[in-house]
RNA sequence: GAGGGCGUAGCUCAGUUGGUAGAGUACUUGCUUGACGUGCAAGGUGUCACGGGUUCGAGUCCCUUCGUCCUCACCA
């Protein structure tokens, strides 16, 4: 930064620069110092598929924030990049890839499949990591991870087996929730439910016995070749008779039973329900209860299984059709009917789930959700805001067990090996050679691959060196807090706690800091489809990183979505030009050697107000950082910069700045240095770059405002009487200027004001002020003045008349006199109510009754003056 | 069906332990004041969704109603 500053902040000219200069100076390098505490941080980690999107730079931002500050407050902080290898859409893409060049992914065969998937990894998933550095994350590199490099491969293994063991792992056959698209099994957490039109089609099935027909009711008819018997409620007395008769299937023409489940609601439809273990998650477990046969008539893409004759290859939705026809064609369509109903569809491609019946890995969830409740119960784990706890805890007190395996090869392997002469099951972290129950050494490890979300549960500690005992993990476990989106508590938050819970005996962080999605400025969610999103890059291009942070961070409360807009980071990009100005004013008054920052002696009456505002604000901010209150410190910060610093302490400061004072002058410029400089630090975790940009071209100590020491509260730095001084003088400045605008009264248009006050040594020093802040020619300050055709300007502590007799409007004068008056006095009446409120009296606290003693005799004296001037100017 | 969020100035939203409502933006007026027009000064708009309760005092705590959004579960 040259000291002759462009007009205007070009963040082009200082991002990239600062952030080389960041990471050339290490600093964003965790130590790992025992001697001092830690603040860890685990990065959620972007899929090696993502691009940087608004949701990422808003978690980001709020991550850095924290890191930053807690940084500066002297702890070891940690943040912990790495990335996420995303097994569903990391394959999807390549084999999307392949797809275009006429390969599968049989052709190349599981290891040239994931040799092209590491080429991939290699070239594209560093592409995201870039991305967060243009946001200015000041994450340990050097730490980066990922999912699936060779420490969280070790831990995925060893958790597995160790699961296993526990018989917290277990196999089986089960109906689950099946992707015909992605081709693989996924978890409950991963089907997403959408209202979809539909219909309902009346069948009705015939008794064997010819004694006629039994209605039911379905929404996938098609199923219906799966079909192993027709259920009723017990208690249902239309139907007790007709238990256990003999149904023949239409089309098929197989007899099925009629059964007894109370599965089965009564009263809705005909309370009659088709029964089809191997399609639908409820008619599974009827079937287990029952011994019903499972007859599985999709393949794995949801076709028509070949041994159906005509429908063999066909589609579920071609299958409906024709099924539907020859329902038809054989009477057993009663009627069909419009019907909406919830389809659950894949969370990545939103095909419609197909539930199948195979056999799979599971976590068995209830054991594990028991340690993972109690530790956010008795406070050990804090949601903020608090609220997310009872999402969590209604979804671990309900939860079931968790399906593992994937049909994908690109993820962590499942550590099991089957006997291909006995079948016995090996699950060992290691390969093992000869099956320990025949001694053959035929084994086959199993083809599937867990849930990217099982290795991501083990992030805090797997990326800490876990399982061996390293010192990060020693030193950074457990963490500070988690950064993250409520979208993602259940796939995530929740699996990382049992996850801790279980393998560490410990939490996983201490605190789980939630926030909302970032929506278009129509209040819409951003996606793909719509093409509303917001590239964060290209609002970085227009208007940088520091304003794209701060419009994050502002307006935003912890849990709440916010909504985006151009607005938004234009009033951000205007508040990094005032900042860069006020700098650059700095700048220009400075002298060639001047000390580091530093308060000078000798203080004015506006240095004490100025730093003891200061001081206040520091903590403040640094009470709502601890808080998590991000958007309220930001805000905290906006203001002071901006209607106090700028508005009022720069223009004050160049009275002094322009004298012939040297001595005054200096310490004008060293306040400031110090203001400026200090307040730069509490900025610097929501706007690193232009922070650490003035920060530098200021006269500083130390190598970077990064590391430099937190602002802290000191109480020598409270200035009370000096703040009430210049309260005094603030409020007349204002109502002079409100006057003179009222009048239209232009500010070249100097005069000389008379101000009749009590607090004269108070407004002896508010001369000057006014002459550079109120278009005031010459001050005079006494007891009371006697002026003819004066104008008179009433604050709570003072009189100032200024005689400007014919410029005045005599009856728009005392029209506004008598205006003002009348609002004075409700303002009395308000208070005297309180006052005369014997209740109020006896129980309010004495300070608040003494404040409001304070505030009527204020309002009477204020009447006073008025009166008195409205009695000169009606004479 | 269960749980939760939101409803404050035209718009977008703050409002941190209850003490006479704030910002940004938009709008009006004035300012070519040597940091900044991405600026300065001044200005107006609110029965804080509705009704009730607790309290000396409620935007803030409790309950009802209405509107709106979300999450989870789900009837075939």
């Amino acid at each position: 930064m040259a000291k002759d500053l462009d007009k205007q902040y070009d963040p082009k000219n200082v991002e990239d620069r600062i952030y080389k200069f960041w990471l050339d100076g290490n600093f964003f390098h965790a130590k790992c110092d025992p001697e001092k505490d830690p603040y860890t941080i685990v990065i959620p980690p972007p899929n090696i598929t993502g691009q940087l999107h608004m949701g990422h730079a808003l978690d980001n931002t709020l991550q850095d924030i924290l890191i930053r500050w807690r940084r500066m407050q002297g702890f070891d902080t940690l943040w912990l990049p790495g990335t996420d290898h995303a097994s569903i859409a990391t394959e999807a893409k390549i084999v999307e890839a392949m797809r275009k060049e006429g390969i599968t992914k049989e052709d190349l065969g599981r290891e040239g499949f994931l040799k092209r998937a590491w080429e991939w990894k290699e070239k594209f998933g560093g592409r995201i990591i870039e991305q967060l550095k243009k946001m200015g994350s000041s994450c340990d590199w050097e730490r980066e991870r990922f999912t699936l490099d060779e420490g969280c491969s070790k831990a995925v293994k060893e958790v597995f087996v160790n699961l296993y063991n526990k018989g917290l792992i277990y196999r089986g056959e089960r109906i689950v929730n099946w992707c015909p698209h992605c081709l693989t099994s996924i978890s409950d957490a991963e089907v997403e439910y959408e209202d979809q039109a539909g219909h309902f089609w009346h069948l009705r099935y015939p008794f064997k016995d010819g004694s006629g027909y039994l209605e039911l009711a379905t929404t996938r008819p098609e199923t219906m070749l799966g079909d192993t018997a027709v259920a009723v409620h017990p208690d249902d007395e239309r139907y007790k008779d007709i238990v256990g008769k003999t149904l023949i299937l239409p089309i098929t023409h197989r007899e099925i039973p009629v059964i007894a489940d109370t599965y089965v609601e009564m009263d809705f439809g005909t309370g009659c329900v088709k029964i089809t273990p191997a399609h639908d998650p409820n008619d599974f477990e009827v079937g287990l209860r029952h011994n019903l046969p499972v007859i599985d008539t999709f393949t794995d893409d949801a076709h028509i299984r070949p041994e159906w004759g005509k429908y063999a290859g066909m589609d579920r939705y071609e299958a409906r059709k024709a099924i539907v026809e020859d329902l038809e064609k054989e009477g057993a369509i009663v009627k069909i009917e419009d019907y909406s109903h919830n389809v659950g569809v894949c969370y990545r491609c939103h095909s419609s789930i197909e539930p199948k019946v195979s056999k799979q890995w599971f976590v068995k969830m209830e054991p594990l959700a028991k340690p993972a409740i109690e530790c956010v119960k008795d406070g050990r784990v804090k949601f903020v805001p608090e609220r997310f706890d009872k999402t969590y805890f209604h979804w671990m007190e309900n939860i079931k067990d968790w399906c593992i395996s994937r049909q994908l090869w690109w993820g962590h392997r499942i550590p099991a090996w089957y006997c291909d002469e006995c079948g016995e099951i090996v699950v060992s972290k290691d390969t093992p050679d000869t099956c320990p129950k025949c001694g053959c050494k035929h084994l086959t490890q199993d083809p599937d691959t867990l849930d990217t979300w099982f290795s991501s549960a083990l992030w805090p500690f797997s990326t800490l060196g876990w399982p061996e005992k390293t010192p990060e993990l020693q030193h950074y476990f457990p963490t500070s807090t988690l950064v993250t989106g409520y979208d993602i508590i259940f796939f995530w938050v929740a699996r990382m706690i049992f996850s801790a819970c279980e393998n560490m005996n410990d939490i996983p962080f201490s605190t789980v800091f939630i926030h909302g999605i970032v929506r278009d400025a129509q209040g819409r969610k951003m996606s793909k489809s719509l093409g509303n999103g917001i590239d964060p890059l290209i609002v970085i291009d227009q208007y940088g990183a520091d304003a794209l942070r701060f419009t994050l961070a502002t307006g935003n409360s912890p849990g709440n979505d916010m909504r985006f807009s151009d607005e938004k980071v234009g009033a951000s990009r205007n508040f990094a030009n005032k900042l860069w100005n006020a700098a650059r004013f700095i700048l220009m008054n400075l002298g060639e050697d001047e000390k580091a920052p530093h308060i000078p002696e000798d203080l004015a009456l506006e240095d004490k107000w100025i730093l003891s505002l200061f001081n206040k604000l520091s903590k403040e901010v640094t009470d709502n950082l601890e808080k998590f209150e991000l958007g309220i410190a930001v805000s905290k910060l906006y203001d002071f910069i901006w209607d106090v610093f700028c508005d009022w302490y720069i223009e004050i400061s160049k009275i002094r700045l322009n004298s012939d004072d040297e001595k005054a002058k200096q310490t004008a410029r060293d306040m400031l240095v110090y203001i400026m400089s200090n307040t730069l630090k509490l900025l610097h975790p929501f706007m690193p770059f232009i922070t650490e940009e003035i920060w530098q071209t200021l006269p500083h100590d130390g190598e970077s405002i990064m590391i430099s020491k937190w602002p802290e509260y000191d109480e020598k730095h409270d200035f009370s009487v000096e703040e009430q001084e210049m309260d005094r003088i603030m409020e007349a400045v204002r109502a002079i200027r409100n006057r003179r605008a009222e009048m239209n009264v232009p500010p070249s248009r100097k005069a000389k004001y008379y101000i009749a006050t009590s607090y004269k040594d108070t407004f002896e020093k508010a001369g000057i002020f006014m002459q550079r802040l109120a278009s005031c020619s010459e001050a005079e300050v006494g007891d009371s003045f006697e002026l003819e055709d004066a104008v008179c300007i009433v604050t709570t502590d003072a009189k100032i008349y200024i005689p400007m007799g014919d410029l005045v409007d005599f009856e728009a004068e005392i029209a506004r006199l008598n205006k003002e008056k009348e609002k004075v006095l409700k303002d009395l009446e308000f208070v005297e109510k309180k006052l005369n409120n014997a209740n109020f009296v006896a129980k309010a606290p004495a300070a608040v009754v003494e404040g409001q003693k304070e505030a009527a005799q204020k309002y009477r004296d204020k009447i006073a003056m008025i009166d008195e001037s409205l009695a000169k100017l009606n004479k």
